[in-house]
DNA sequence: TTCTAATTGCAAATGATTCGCAATTGGGAT
DNA sequence: ATCCCAATTGCGAATCATTTGCAATTAGAA
């Protein structure tokens, strides 16, 4: 549980208790990506969700967490540790974590890059049987 | 100019002159990923954003154009021919194309990927001065 | 314990995207 | 070339994710 508190050590924000419950979610085991709806639910009442929404991005300022594209309609949030990418089911959203395969490139106009995102979009094995 | 009829041969899409003028956009030399709002000005009214919307995404089922998710607020479209990514300024916006260093990965949960992302973000050299 | 700036909840505002539906139109059949 | 009809469009209203204003609450420093 002290997991929680370590997260927040030598950030400047405040230990509310809506944000260890959103904290929380994330630090649960293989907590796949979440976006500000499956996290509100999660919460069950102990945050509004806009409190949710501003959390996540203050979050994601911090370094706690980052964003993920899944080609969804809502953005995504993980915990930024472990850097990895996913392969997403198309078919039934199935989540699958991916090592990171990126390998250096020359940028003519660019002075530094900070992230990067690489998804990957597929149908999972069950689906194919289905 | 028919290389706009080009890409509608054997796509079972009516030609209408909303289609072809959205295709032209597209066609541009060095035509950025576009969003509905940029597509629809590009327009300059020759089609109601509705039919943009429509367009862009039976374009996309049509494989004739893709999605680039650039981690802004809406969704970007790109020709799909020359594949490649992209490199994002943060600050600017300014994109650049990237080449595509995908390496083969092993998934256990999937049967076939058919479709992957590869973003970068980070701050130009322009910004990087100023 | 007190004080204050940061944070929250609520409700209303935004902005992107979608939908319903009547009017229009492309393109195959005649 | 003309007719016909399903596909497509324009328009406006609806939806959905996300943001914002503001008064009430609260964490944490003094």
């Amino acid at each position: 549980m002290d997991q929680i508190y370590k997260i927040f050590q030598g950030k400047s924000i405040k230990l509310t208790t809506q944000r260890k419950a959103i904290a929380r979610i994330f630090l649960g085991k293989h907590c796949p990506p979440q976006d500000a709806e499956s996290v509100f639910k999660g919460l069950q009442g102990k945050a509004d969700k806009a409190t949710v929404f501003r959390n996540l991005e203050i979050f994601e300022s911090a370094g706690i967490l980052r964003k993920v594209d899944l080609q969804k309609d809502s953005v995504h949030y993980e915990l930024n540790a472990n850097h990895h990418h996913h392969a997403v089911c198309t078919s039934c959203g199935l989540i699958e974590a991916v090592k990171c395969t990126f390998r250096k490139l020359d940028l003519s106009k660019f002075r530094e890059i900070k992230d990067h995102s690489m998804e990957f979009f597929g149908i999972c094995k069950s689906c194919a049987k289905g």
